[in-house]
DNA sequence: GACTATACAGACAGGTCTGTCTGTTTGCTA
DNA sequence: TAGCAAACAGACAGACCTGTCTGTATAGTC
């Protein structure tokens, strides 16, 4: 999918490309009405006429900013190995840690970016809609295969938790992400033995 | 505390308690980047030269709005009746319910604001932190009191599911909160069982 | 009446924003 | 060599941004 030009043709598509990287770069680490669109083809080293082929405003382009991140997370998470329902669980809740452990941090790119697109009917807010069902309909799969008895709610809190974890880990401490992380977890999993790995000593 | 001018004196003090109420309003129904100066004193009713007498730049009014909004938090919250630790705890994560189901809910003011400020040594920023600060501690303390074996560790899970269940109530279903909230308290909580009301029955 | 404090109205400067436009260069293809 | 598609450079328009400034009106106080 993602087509990496200069293999023949030295620029045919790589100026979209740059165009992309370099707004996900700056939109995230500053926000996306700090960014210009002048600093975004500065950066880039892109002319603005072509910048304006690619993408016909700047809203279009922070659209396929949160896309392309959507799509990576949905083909990360594709991409785990078949496991029980609770591993693949805890796995997929593990992927807060390693994303906030990596450094530059600065929390929940669809979060920040609903913070700035108060109208709900905008594209932006319904790529971020989307993104939020898909994760929660995941997790309550899972759930259900698990056989949560309430599956729903379960995945609503685990969604909550997971918001909640990312923010905590720009705003307040990263390092004590992956130990609250396992943590949350084990306490909001309802307690059924036998299944798999699960200590339900207590 | 808020002194509605217009009693003898006419205008004393209203310009900026207009001004404050107008960028309240505006900063969170829009977003702060999103709203300029022009709009805040025209919909103030406020002149310029005013407005930049009472608040020496734009900073200045983020500034004041995230901390007036913080001590309206505070003061909510030390103003409830005394009751065992646990129940103040609920009584606590309760008010996120009552912040939701209002209407016209837009996410946090703060983690709204952290969205719009990178900067982690701006002083918006560091409102936040001591706002959230202030949060994880005053949780921390009942926590203990209340024998949690591990406050800190807790009130850590407590401030990201506050944090994550009002991103929920913007981004996901208002209605549901309320016993999600419910249900993220009980679960979260360690079983102690005798203390009050929990059922400990598992 | 004179003085002071407060707020009003609005022009202005200097910068930045998005988006459009003209014209040039580059490199592949026929 | 000619043609074409893509990207380059950068001027420009029109709006909006923050912050400064000048001048006026009002109301309370001495």
């Amino acid at each position: 999918m993602i087509e990496q030009g200069t293999g023949n043709r030295p620029g045919a598509g790589s100026a979209r490309l740059r165009l992309l990287d370099t707004a996900t770069r700056l939109f995230y680490e500053a926000g996306i009405h700090s960014v210009g669109i002048d600093r975004i083809i500065a950066e880039a080293g892109v002319a603005k006429a072509t910048f304006y082929k690619h993408f016909p405003s700047k809203d279009d382009l922070v659209l396929a900013y949160l896309e392309e991140i959507d799509r990576l997370g949905r083909a990360a998470v594709a991409s785990l190995p078949d496991l029980a329902p609770r591993k693949m669980i805890s796995a997929i809740m593990e992927r807060i840690s390693k994303a906030v452990i990596a450094g530059g941090w600065r929390g929940c790119p669809f979060l920040n970016a609903a913070a700035e697109y108060p109208d709900p009917a905008s594209p932006v807010r319904q790529a971020i809609a989307a993104r939020r069902a898909w994760y929660h309909q995941s997790l309550e799969n899972l759930l259900a295969e698990d056989g949560d008895p309430a599956p729903s709610v379960t995945a609503s809190l685990l969604v909550a938790l997971s918001d909640g974890l990312l923010e905590s880990a720009y705003l307040d401490d990263a390092e004590s992400i992956p130990a609250l992380v396992g943590e949350a977890v084990t306490r909001l999993l309802s307690r059924q033995c036998g299944d798999d790995g699960t200590s339900c000593t207590d």
